[in-house]
DNA sequence: ATGTGC
């Protein structure tokens, strides 16, 4: 496979063979040599083979490989005449991140963080298998995966706010409970307000860094700021559902005469009634995932305002922003000029709208939306916002975090649990974990070097950096 | 990512 470098940060591999359009990835002289170590660009090249793919096939900075679809890849197609493949959506559908501001500086909870870390821990189980304080009857899931955000508001997970805050406002309205199937809607019910594992966390941090003052202020972040990062999706349910369409997608793929040059690679056409029936099944399986990050939302909040006796509200508990970074939508771009609906697939890579998108709403508009960008529980993440360029370059997206940079298995023989717990004492971070096999795959060692990562998108001006974030505590799977 | 698989 041929790689030639296009700029500063972008490279190519030109069409050839059954590719329709080339394969174009970001990334920086120190990051190139893991892209080409893994699968992930022959997974480029295949998603670039697919029918009725605009453009071409897009690999973020933070890319790696993935099931069928790279992770961090980015792929459009024709609503018309094109296809929606399961792969390029992930397993974990609306897996997503999400920030909560507070008022809170770091000497205002310094001599809670203990008290907090146990909390939060006990309240927001996590680990492989873990199920929510709240059991749901599956005629209230059928609500929950209809409704999203809109149920947690009527019940009182959510404040009416809080919808503006969150991509889609929370609900993607073409979901149907229907074309769930039981099994998935079993697996879902005990699993609401629960982290999961792998690479989900939950963190408080503090904000060290603000590099854009008008933004941040029009965000409502500042210096030494207390905020929540989670990171989590739509647990078995997701799962369950982007398994059952895989098996019945990779059935109808002959009848549709798509070769699958990837046993993983399942894709069939958006106009077909099979596409239509996963779509309103992962919109419903994204909903689920909005109300298992606001659920978790409503436990952290109601933690923080039993330590530090006082109501969220006056606790300054706001919504950032969530962000989904797994999922495929609808959305407009010129094409050659014409205006094109295009069903846009984000696997492992953020949304990152400018201003003026219509898609943002109110809240929004004026400024871009914010770019929630985790890099590892030991150096923190970023805030951006989302710039002009990211439109015309990458379908409105960016990188959703590091990346891996060293698979789970190699992770595994090189880093021990023991490390990582001295290498986050030195830094003065509480970890919280329920297996110590996850803490060492999840090391930050095993994360490609976020500084790294945004290099491309802040040189492109997909997005621009607005703040950082460093973990005070860490709760993982 | 996931009750690590039929």
């Amino acid at each position: 496979m041929k790689i030639e470098q296009m700029e500063k940060y972008k490279y190519i591999i030109k069409k050839s063979g059954n590719m329709r359009v080339p394969a174009i990835f970001y990334s920086t002289d120190k990051l190139v040599s893991f892209i080409n170590n893994d699968n992930s660009l022959t997974q480029l090249t295949n998603v670039a083979t697919l029918p009725g793919i605009q453009q071409y096939a897009l690999g973020m900075p933070d890319m790696h490989e993935g099931y069928g679809f790279p992770i961090g890849g980015v792929a459009a197609f024709d609503a018309e005449e094109g296809v929606v493949s399961p792969g390029g959506v992930g397993f974990d559908i609306n897996c997503g991140v999400r920030v909560i501001k507070t008022n809170l500086i770091y000497k205002d909870i310094q001599k809670h963080l203990n008290n907090l870390g146990k909390m939060l821990y006990s309240n927001i189980p996590a680990g492989l298998g873990s199920t929510g304080k709240l059991k749901f009857a599956k005629k209230e899931m059928r609500k929950i995966l209809r409704d999203g955000i809109d149920w947690t508001i009527q019940k009182g997970f959510a404040l009416r706010e809080d919808a503006e805050s969150i991509e889609e406002g929370g609900r993607m309205k073409n979901a149907d409970p229907d074309y769930v199937s039981d099994k998935a809607i079993k697996r879902g019910k005990e699993e609401l307000g629960s982290l999961g594992a792998g690479n989900h966390f939950l963190e408080v941090d503090r904000i060290t860094e603000i590099y854009d003052e008008k933004v941040a202020k029009l965000f409502g972040l500042f210096k030494n700021q207390i905020v929540v990062w989670i990171h989590t999706g739509s647990r078995g349910l997701g799962h369950q559902v982007a398994t059952d369409y895989i098996n019945l997608m990779r059935d109808k793929m002959e009848k549709f005469h798509i070769p699958l040059i990837d046993r993983d690679l399942v894709s069939i056409p958006i106009a077909s009634s099979e596409a239509k029936a996963y779509l309103k099944a992962m919109s419903a399986a994204a909903n689920y995932a909005w109300v298992n990050r606001q659920i978790i939302t409503y436990f952290v909040r109601l933690s923080f305002s039993g330590l530090l006796k006082d109501s969220p509200e006056n606790l300054g508990m706001e919504l950032l922003y969530d962000v989904a970074h797994n999922i495929a939508k609808f959305e407009k771009y010129k094409i050659n000029g014409n205006e094109r609906l295009l069903l846009v697939h984000r696997k492992g890579a953020t949304r990152a709208f400018p201003p003026k998108c219509k898609e943002l709403g109110r809240k929004y508009m004026e400024t871009g939306q914010p770019v929630l960008l985790p890099g590892n529980m030991k150096v923190g993440s970023y805030i951006l916002v989302g710039a002009e360029n990211s439109i015309n370059e990458t379908f409105g997206s960016v990188a959703h975090g590091a990346g891996r940079i060293m698979s789970r298995h190699k992770a595994l023989k090189q880093i021990s649990f023991e490390g990582v717990v001295r290498e986050m004492q030195e830094n003065k971070i509480t970890l919280m974990a329920k297996d110590k096999r996850i803490v060492r795959e999840e090391a930050p060692d095993a994360y490609k070097d976020v500084d790294e990562v945004i290099k491309p998108i802040l040189y492109y001006r997909l997005a621009n950096l607005v703040a950082k974030s460093e973990p005070l505590i860490v709760i993982k799977g």
